[in-house]
DNA sequence: TCCATTTGACCAGG
DNA sequence: CCTGGTCAAATGGA
């Protein structure tokens, strides 16, 4: 009867071309404000800001792509649901030498932090109530945990090649407070198993979800390359339908506010989508995150000097 | 019987 | 000491 929607419903979620170009226009930018604010990274600066350029080349790459394949596919639902991530790839070397070892090596002082990035799901109130829909991988839960703070817990899952492969990829997910239909899928590490995707269908991700529908969109939230976060508005929030449709959204992003302290960096990234007829679709999102930086890396001297 | 999830204990970092 | 993340024994379903 009344709908009340207790979780919005995204009925023409159709990923748009317009949109998915926009995206790709904000990430070249937020490239290029990664590239102008490093004018002569003359010294190491900080490996991980060659993994944000990395990752940022390689999403807009991938939107190119997905833009080029709707072009080329329009009735092609294509890639339902582009899982978790294809961060940053190096084509380093490190071939056999590659023993699984994140400690020791050259461990002088910088131990290895692995990427970590999140994406908000949505699913439906009915479809998936319990968790997301998997997202082609198979994990495997290793603990669960109530987090200060949160009314839900947090979930812990390993890829499940982890013992056949040495796959690092871990993935956190925890339900929001507020809305009970979105889901925080935090990806920790990459898939080093050359299980690339498995059947949609099979119940991947855990006991949540016995059957899984049609994933739901996926929004990427953060970027961490190290620990650095990067906020990367996806071309829909929660559900812009109006923007989809919309030719020229009216996205303003309001370039990062940073405060550089002693040890401690914080970004706060507002991303302000303004609508003349602002019917409650949803707040605009606020990011804040910090992150410590390591204390080796003259990162924030080269930051906003 | 096999195997994934559960769940409290354990551990490390702040 | 507190908190988040992981381990591993127990549990339970196929
Ligand atoms: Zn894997």
């Amino acid at each position: 009867m009344e709908n009340k929607k207790p979780c919005q419903r995204d009925d023409n979620y159709s990923p748009t071309l317009t949109n998915e170009l926009q995206q790709g226009k904000d990430l070249a930018r937020q490239l290029q404000m990664l590239l102008l604010q490093d004018p002569h990274s003359s010294t190491s600066s900080s490996r991980s800001f060659h993994d944000t350029r990395e990752f940022l080349v390689q999403q807009i790459i991938a939107s190119f792509d997905r833009a080029v394949s709707m072009a080329n596919h329009p009735s092609d639902p294509l890639a339902p649901s582009p899982p978790p991530l294809p961060p940053v790839k190096s084509e380093s070397p490190l071939s056999g030498s590659e023993d699984s070892d994140p400690v020791g090596e050259d461990s002088t002082r910088r131990k290895r932090v692995q990427p970590r990035w999140t994406t908000k799901v949505q699913v439906s109130p009915e479809t998936g109530f319990e968790g997301p829909p998997g997202d082609g991988y198979n994990w495997r839960k290793y603990g669960q945990k109530d987090i200060l703070g949160a009314n839900f817990p947090r979930a812990y899952y390993r890829c499940a090649l982890k013992h056949q492969t040495n796959c690092p990829a871990t993935k956190q997910v925890q339900r929001c407070d507020e809305d009970p239909c979105i889901f925080e899928v935090t990806y920790r590490s990459l898939h080093a198993c050359n299980h690339p995707v498995i059947n949609p269908n099979q119940p991947s991700s855990s006991s949540y979800n016995p059957n899984q529908p049609p994933p739901q969109r996926e929004t990427l939230i953060s970027f961490d390359p190290n620990n650095a976060s990067f906020i990367i508005p996806k071309n829909s929030d929660l559900h812009n339908q109006h923007l989809l449709a919309n030719p020229n959204p009216e996205f303003h992003f309001h370039a990062s506010s940073m405060t550089a302290t002693s040890a401690v960096l914080s970004t706060t990234t507002t991303a302000v989508r303004a609508t003349s007829s602002a019917s409650a679709t949803s707040s605009p999102i606020n990011i804040t995150h910090d992150f410590p930086f390591d204390p080796f890396d003259d990162f924030d001297s080269t930051f906003f000097h």
